[in-house]
DNA sequence: CATATAACTGACTAATCAGTCAGTAAAAGT
DNA sequence: ACTTTTACTGACTGATTAGTCAGTTATATG
């Protein structure tokens, strides 16, 4: 396998189920099953490989998401797709959700370019302004109702993630809470 | 001024800025003006020291929520009080709030028992509870309609941070907001 | 006042860590 | 076949770190 690959994956692991501050780069490469000196060919530094393991993650789950939407559909269809695909992703990539959650609220964001964190949320907000110029979503602030839409798919995706559900009852939960927030943001 | 509380003060202020990894004890030391030995005195170990700082972050944010609810007003108007208290707290706390995130997104977490996670968080299940038993509240599951009230509220409060709002304004998005969230899980 | 206890100091240490480097092995280019 | 570049090694190092400890100062107590 790919060694390079392997230090991300390796890194991944650690990170979740110790943290930042408790994974040496030495643990790192003994997981990954090379060398100290290989990590460092790959990834100059240590906040380097944090830095590159956040993008890869990021790029991985904008690509699935992007994927997932056809512009055929209804605005509404369109965005249940979104919400599905990314409670979907979330629950398929548990440590990978885990890791983008820690980094997001700690100080190595900072080290993220701000147009490198809305790269791939871009594409939503321009789909939900036009839903809001063509009146089917209330005349809001889009950034406000981007924020709703966004804590609650964090929100049910907490729920998600913390109780197990059967195929049945997870489906049945999720097409509730869509609903819920569509008649929170769409006019009716 | 107490050098207990200096180190706690010290350490917030550090942590929010560098991260629990960045920030050596040495460091907090310096910063709380006092020496490496005193702060070992009073906190065993850097994880004890980050504890503490959680829970009396914690308590706080639970005394301060908990004293601005009245029983004798409507539900609605209770859980209005809780929404616009958290929404407070968090402003005039910035970096509490933040540390508070950081925190809870990272491996520290484990080191709370659950019931001191839970603490804080009884009283308003049980209202919650209450509301749904008397029709009140929709009759969907409790931890989801407690998962979207703390999601909303969040990312409400995300919205408030990053938007320097005049007074006005930010009534004006409180008010709506909760309006919102309210008719999301409210019997109508 | 005397004694005990609590608060506090800062130099010190043992351990750990990120990152280096001199050199080897393999692959690609010519 | 020869050369260059890329991938890789692991022992090593200098810096940093959490935590210690022997001793000092302040505060309470009898």
């Amino acid at each position: 396998m790919d060694k390079k690959t392997s230090v991300l994956e390796a890194a991944l692991r650690l990170f979740v189920e110790f943290g930042f501050h408790n994974t040496p780069t030495s643990k790192i490469a003994k997981e990954a099953g090379i060398s100290s000196g290989t990590l460092f060919y790959f990834f100059p530094t240590k906040d380097d490989l944090v830095v590159a393991l956040y993008l890869d993650i990021k790029g991985k789950l904008g690509c699935e998401i992007t994927e997932s939407i056809s512009l055929e559909n209804s605005f509404k269809e369109i965005l249940k797709k979104y919400y599905i695909a990314t409670l979907n992703w979330a629950t398929e990539h548990k440590s990978e959700f885990k890791f983008m959650e820690q980094f997001n609220s700690s100080p190595y964001l900072k080290k993220i370019a701000e147009e490198e964190v809305q790269k791939y949320v871009k594409p939503l907000k321009g789909l939900l302004q036009n839903a809001i110029d063509e009146g089917v979503l209330k005349n809001m602030n889009l950034e406000i109702i981007f924020t709703l839409i966004s804590g609650h798919t964090f929100s049910i995706n907490q729920y998600l993630l913390s109780n197990e559900l059967s195929e049945n009852k997870r489906n049945e939960v999720i097409n509730e809470t869509f609903e819920l927030i569509w008649h929170m943001i769409a006019v009716v």
